[in-house]
DNA sequence: TTGCTATTACGAAATATTTCGTATATCCTT
DNA sequence: AAGGATATACGAAATATTTCGTAATAGCAA
């Protein structure tokens, strides 16, 4: 199941997209109150997105229950790669390698992340073609 | 003199300052042709694309001869780092690595590239903090 | 039951972005 | 000077996205 066909999550419904990959499958009146420890929506406003998402097919919902139950149906490690390869070719002219040097550069990563990355590197490195 | 004020550039504009980094100083008509490369553009749309720009400051334009000559403004280096720090916050929660491991991992990258990246982070690691 | 609260449904306004038609000016060729 | 090609200016339509008001409905408490 990839997230062929789903369109492209705009920036509102990626932000919802993280609160549900991050908390599993959540109530409108929940995702709302996350978005709200970052930005003021109203709840209408967040209840309109996800309707939009399930429309979309980015989510799907449990409708039993009075309180209907949303579920991020783009799996978080696809929609990530894919969201990442239009970021690299729009921003990057395609170069993940500009990328990762900028990413690394900007002094964001740590010591233990640096450590995380020469491993993966050796990794793969190893099982090179 | 860095990006501040300056709003974030749209989709459009970003790729009409890819060619302007790449190509130094153009014409609309030069900027038109490229786009069209990758996808097909009316001139008037570009040209007010291109308009857009300097009225919002990403571009600045030179009007001494009929045909405009157009620049970019916004900093090649620092609006990527600031586009891959938007980025970065909304698509992997602001964990530089987990974006690293994902464009790594991906398969993009070539042992050269590796092998930069190597060097990167020796340097990186030299100078820590 | 009656009223209060929480929820979804729906549509439309507000905003942002992209696209292009048309008018006008300028340059170039003849 | 006239005509054609090419340029910019301008505004508005088309599209995409975000926001919210209002109404209808269901649950709950008194």
């Amino acid at each position: 199941m990839t997230d062929h066909k789903r369109p492209r999550p705009t920036e509102s419904e990626l932000e919802i997209l993280q609160i549900l990959w991050a908390n599993g499958p959540s109530s409108v009146r929940f995702v709302n109150e996350q978005l709200n420890q970052k930005r003021e929506v109203g709840y209408t406003t967040t209840l309109k997105l996800m309707q939009i998402m399930a429309d979309k097919g980015l989510a799907s919902r449990n409708t039993d229950n009075r309180s209907h139950i949303y579920e991020a149906n783009a799996e978080e490690g696809e929609t990530r790669k894919r969201l990442l390869d239009e970021f690299v070719d729009a921003t990057f002219q395609g170069s993940a390698m500009k990328l990762v040097v900028q990413a690394l550069g900007g002094g964001q990563a740590s010591r233990e992340e640096l450590d995380e990355i020469k491993a993966l590197i050796r990794k793969l490195e190893s099982g090179e073609k």
